[in-house]
DNA sequence: CTAGCCTTGAAC
DNA sequence: GTTCAAGGCTAG
């Protein structure tokens, strides 16, 4: 009851900014937006707009068009397989377990947040950095609401500006919903994926309390809120299930997209990398998204992963075994190399903190060239590099090494994903793989400045 | 139609 | 028995 209250405190609805009251269809909402998303849904009300689609839903304003809200809520992630086609009340759905380990990882974060500013404010300053420090909790980063589903794949440049979503297919799901068929996704699909059990890695390390630097905290800051994501691309991925595209590997290579939406997305909202010129945006960019796309899958799987499964970005876990059996010799000894790493990095017992810190590593590149800016870049780069350092002797000054350690396993994130990327060209080229996306567009822009 | 409060019931 | 996310009810 009181960790509800203590959540429902700090967030804010994702739709409409008004407080959150709980779980709703997926992700935690305000009273009004989940009965507006029942209401729509239930009742398969069709709204048209009367502007160009572009209405700001806020609390004040979110009754002047229903048909920007809706289109919000389910750009933020809100599940219409949640609605039960029976209206049987009370019980649980398979989202529990989903609420549970969000939960649990917002409570971590928070403790993490309100631990380090707690030191900061009250003990000695041994570091002055010139930065400006908002006090008080950070909720989720704000959506844009002029965000509007799209249907040609926007280019990169196009999302740096202004950020466009994905939009999920509401009548494919309508015509299922409505022909008294059996509530939400089937389960006979894709059975060697299981959502994740909440007994993950997420329980394994308890939160250090060491003084964090202003900076890290800082970089903790700009993460993505997980469910959100989670919620957002398993419905882009039901939505592939149910236009019927055929293969695992097709559905990852969709998952890899969407996930290099909201890598460019966390660029773009981030600290440091919004002060940059887009065109200096775009090459740091092309030059670090397959790292940072590996990056998030080592992290997600050392931080709340389980032995033996590779866990995914919408909360499946694939099972190692079926990776190696199904995979094709190169993708499983890419995928292995991966889960070595995730290995090594369990052993450092790398947490959040410093995972947040190498992605700011790893996105302000100083070898990049014919950079605008380069100095600024090198700057960041050295500031999140002594900031790390700070950070690891702090927290591990009795293991000598460590962070050498840390910067190694940097280098093999670079090697892998310059694997995997010469992998998935290969795919591509010979017809296989994923066509006409972000995914391509930046497998492309890479071997073009080369 | 909206949104706050109420009831329900499977999972824990 | 408790929790809490579903659906239901209703004044405004």
């Amino acid at each position: 009851m009181e960790s509800r209250q203590a959540l429902c405190l700090i967030e804010l609805c994702p739709v409409c900014g008004d407080q959150v009251s709980g779980y709703h269809y997926g992700l935690l909402t305000c009273e009004s937006c989940k009965g507006f998303f029942k209401r729509t849904v239930q009742n398969n009300k069709q709204y048209v707009c009367a502007e160009q689609q572009e209405c700001t839903i806020d609390r004040g304003q979110r009754k002047r068009c229903p048909s920007c809200r809706f289109l919000k809520c389910l750009h933020v992630g809100m599940r219409l397989e949640a609605v039960r086609a029976d209206r049987k009340r009370g019980g649980r759905n398979k989202f529990g377990p989903m609420y549970k380990r969000d939960r649990a990882l917002k409570q971590q974060r928070d403790a993490l947040i309100q631990d380090g500013g707690f030191r900061l404010d009250s003990g000695s300053s041994t570091h002055h950095r010139n930065l400006t420090f908002t006090t008080g909790f950070h909720p989720l980063p704000m959506i844009p609401n002029t965000s509007l589903p799209t249907a040609q794949p926007p280019h990169l440049c196009s999302l740096l500006p202004s950020t466009q979503y994905q939009s999920t297919s509401f009548s494919n799901w309508k015509s299922q919903h409505s022909n008294n068929g059996s509530p939400g996704p089937r389960d006979g699909k894709s059975t060697h994926i299981l959502y994740s059990s909440p007994s993950s890695r997420i329980h394994s390390f308890s939160p250090p309390a060491p003084s964090m630097p202003q900076l890290v905290m800082e970089f903790l800051r700009c993460d993505p809120d997980e469910l959100q994501l989670q919620s957002k691309i398993s419905a882009r991925i039901l939505q592939e299930e149910e236009n019927g595209t055929p293969n695992t590997f097709s559905l990852m290579c969709v998952m890899a997209d969407q996930t290099l939406f909201s890598i460019v997305e966390w660029a773009r909202t981030s600290i440091f990398f919004k002060q940059l010129k887009v065109d200096d945006q775009m090459k740091l960019l092309h030059s670090c998204w397959s790292d940072l796309l590996l990056l998030d899958t080592v992290c997600r799987n050392v931080l709340q992963g389980r032995e033996n499964s590779l866990l995914l970005v919408t909360g499946q876990e694939m099972e190692l075994s079926y990776v190696a059996s199904h995979a094709g010799l190169t993708l499983a000894s890419l995928v292995q190399r991966g889960q070595d790493l995730v290995e090594k990095l369990l052993i450092l017992k790398v947490d959040r903190q410093e995972f947040a810190c190498i992605k700011f590593l790893v996105l302000f590149n100083p070898d990049v060239k014919q950079l605008e800016d380069p100095q600024f870049v090198e700057s960041v780069h050295e500031q999140a590099e002594s900031s790390l350092l700070e950070y690891t002797l702090s927290t591990s000054s009795h293991l000598i090494g460590r962070f050498a350690h840390l910067l190694l396993c940097l280098s093999e994130i670079r090697s892998l994903s310059t694997l995997a990327e010469d992998y998935l060209y290969c795919k591509h080229l010979s017809g296989g793989g994923p066509c006409n996306n972000l995914l391509i567009e930046m497998l492309h822009a890479k071997r073009s400045c080369a």
